[in-house]
DNA sequence: GATGCAACTGAGACTCAGTCTCAACTAAGA
DNA sequence: TCTTAGTTGAGACTGAGTCTCAGTTGCATC
């Protein structure tokens, strides 16, 4: 069980510093994104309170998102999907993703080797870089054993075509 | 000056294989994009064709592009932004970007050895990839002479973030 | 060159994620 | 308790992209 309280405290240390308030909505949402999902999309967030009765309206999500990733408790990312994804900031920083064409799922990983060649690279062409962005996409073990085939990756450029072809 | 002539009797074989027609627009909008723009955008290539008082709709932008990126001529990539961006097929085929984060350039690279390691983290997670997307965010060499400072890369996880940042 | 017709086009309505506005409400310090 | 700055929800708005449909056009055939 993720320890939502802790959360909770640093949010609202980061709320009161900046003079904002703690409001029964936030506090809400907080026990919603850190009591379950790791990745998951405000639209997610907005269905899952209304099913609550916890009405929230859609500003209000997008402006707690927003205060969530200033405050560094939440990530915002783009895991090949048109729209963001957010995710929670853990001890561990920087990360990149796999993530499965077939169920979605998204797996996380960070190799030094990985970052180094990336430095190489950047140094030869007279780069300097601030921050990457990597996901692979592909077919997970789980959907390998279930005989899942890739989608072809002929024309496929970009995850988010991969998403949209999904979701035909 | 590159070779219009070869892409637009390559898009018509295309169109002509599907039972499809090479109408004014499309020759226009073939021209336009590789007569020009390596990379581009599709509000782009909508307002410069406005400029040139030849008249084309959005819709029929959109459906050309599909059109081309169905044929293999042009690629649909995201290049940080909200949007989709486009950009050239030509011989050499996958590379990843660099982008500045100042001025907008964009720098392809192709390595074999950065493609090899994410095989082998692919590898040892058991997962199949089928296609990566790579970009890495930061100052290019110009703008480092100019004395640009890198954004601050702290809470910025998403080039989306970068963007939209740049743009306010 | 005329004809037929499937494919194409533009205008504008629509969608969807996300943002903005503003009047009514509320957290929290004094 | 009072005050007030910050917050909220409803709904209008935005911008990229899609869809629809009536009118237009490329092109194979005669």
């Amino acid at each position: 069980m993720p320890s939502i309280q802790r959360e909770l405290t640093r949010f609202q240390a980061f709320l009161s510093a900046q003079g904002l308030k703690l409001t029964r909505e936030r506090t809400a949402l907080v026990r919603e994104i850190f009591g379950t999902h790791y990745h998951f999309e405000a639209d997610e967030l907005l269905f899952t309170m209304k099913e609550k009765s916890l009405k929230i309206s859609r500003a209000t999500i997008y402006r707690t998102l927003e205060l969530l990733v200033k405050s560094g408790l939440v990530r915002r990312v783009h895991l090949g999907e048109e729209h963001y994804h957010y995710e929670h900031v853990r001890g561990d920083s920087h990360h990149d993703h796999l993530i499965c064409t077939t169920c979605g799922t998204v797996i996380e990983f960070h190799d030094l080797q990985l970052e180094a060649r990336q430095h190489q690279i950047c140094d030869r062409k007279k780069f300097t870089p601030t921050f990457h962005n990597l996901q692979i996409l592909g077919i997970c073990e789980a959907c390998q054993k279930k005989g899942e085939r890739p989608h072809s990756p002929d024309r496929v450029q970009s995850i988010g075509e991969v998403a949209m072809q999904l979701r035909k």
